[in-house]
DNA sequence: CGCAAATTTGAGAGCATTCAACTCCTGTGG
DNA sequence: CCACAGGAGTTGAATGCTCTCAAATTTGCG
């Protein structure tokens, strides 16, 4: 009993979690770490599908991923949905209630997932009283608008194979920075859930699977992915499709 | 000489400035609001085409609108640009640098444009003192995000009409807030800004102006336009063009 | 007044969607 | 252990929305 109960507090403890360079802490010295621990709550692990919290719902909680993923999903007025990220250990989930008090997307784990909830109520507090902590907030809190003004880019700017190798070169980074290979990409989500995040159908995501096969950028085998040449996936990303929109930033300064 | 100092800083005080309610101050009593004033500096007015700050300049100041016009502007590597955001007054510009400390877009005025500067640096610290402050700095933030998932779901979902028709009511409620018309709209942005920003092409804008005038949704006479159908371009903005992609957020809880 | 940029309009082409059918994989129940 | 149901994924053909190209027209500014 006693060894679970430490058991318990060894994983529970941000200062040993393996992903203490990715999520809150990093950048906080090792007291004020303490007082961000007292914060955090272990979760017992959602199954896929089950929501982490809904469109709607007061903001309550930011939650850490531990092992898994989750999507963030928003619902337009006519029921429409479009995924906006996708999220992987390390990564915390909820920064877009705060404007609003009131969640505006769902959290929708994709497999099954293991997280940190953090009240935010707590977390507002100490973040005034631990600079760190607070700088390392914000940074997060602007990744994600920087994600989504990628995304914006990609949506409103590129077609659909430069939208697909985007994102593959995407999950490949960020796979990468959490110490898995960069070439060897396991998906956690489904062929659907990809199209929707790029904007594109089922269909197409498939057919443009195919021809990457077939030009040997990539091999897959399902929701195992081989990235075969990154440096031409690069250029299929990169491409513009629309190079006559350049009427509009040239400053005349 | 004194008469224009006094004029200067009356103007200066954020404390007598109409955009109040709107800008940062929102929510912080009399003494700190004494203390944020210290922060702003008022800026020699940009005209149209100038930038804020550009992409890739490190993060020093966010900047508040107070009066004029700024588009937010990313840079693909491949030259392609998206508009992500159109910025008025009382809202403040330059957060999506906070996390990489550089700014990862740029910000260009739209038209004659007067700004107050806020050098980041003393917010930040001002922002740990002052826990009004920081609430609200995390609200814009998120803010921020919320609008973009907006943007998202519309370049992601959205055909040509729904895009532009949702466009128009977000100017429309946006200019209300700020106690203008929400049906006599004036835009300071050019047909091509208002299609990249929707991911269309400027033809299809023009053509789309058109339809919406012949169905009597709208007035427009070059850049006045007059909304003359609220709730019909509620039903246009609504529209899912495409109420396949439902099989992604059922919750199996 | 005149040029250049912005906007509009027309016609044709292309890419992605839609519709439809089929295969594969997984889990369930007999 | 196998049959079957259902979802996921793939593939094919046709439609269509939006883009591209081209040119006319208007607007803005020097």
């Amino acid at each position: 009993m006693t060894e679970i109960v430490q058991f318990r507090e060894l994983k529970r403890a941000c200062g040993n979690c393996s992903l203490r360079e990715l999520c809150l802490p990093y950048g906080i010295d090792q007291a004020d770490l303490r007082l961000l621990e007292d914060l955090v709550q272990r979760l017992p692990p959602k199954t896929r599908g089950k929501a982490l919290f809904v469109q709607g719902d007061p903001l309550k909680s930011i939650f850490a991923i531990r092992t898994g993923s989750v999507k963030s999903v928003t619902l337009g007025a006519d029921g429409a949905e479009q995924i906006t990220g996708f999220h992987f250990p390390g990564e915390l989930v909820g920064f877009d209630a705060i404007a609003g008090e009131f969640h505006d997307c769902s959290a929708v784990a994709l497999e099954d997932t293991s997280l940190c909830e953090i009240p935010f109520e707590r977390l507002d507090e100490l973040s005034g009283e631990v600079p760190g902590l607070r700088r390392q907030l914000m940074r997060l809190l602007s990744r994600e608008i920087q994600q989504e003004q990628h995304l914006l880019l990609l949506l409103g700017k590129k077609g659909a194979e430069a939208r697909l190798a985007a994102f593959l070169l995407s999950l490949s980074s960020r796979f990468a920075g959490r110490g898995l290979s960069p070439t060897r990409l396991h998906f956690s989500m489904a062929r659907g859930e990809i199209a929707n995040y790029l904007g594109l159908a089922v269909e197409t995501v498939s057919r443009l699977f195919a021809r990457f096969q077939q030009d040997d950028l990539i091999a897959a085998d399902g929701r195992d992915v081989t990235l075969l040449d990154l440096p031409r996936l690069h250029a299929v990303a990169e491409v513009a499709p629309d190079a006559t929109t350049s009427m509009s930033t040239r400053s005349k300064c």
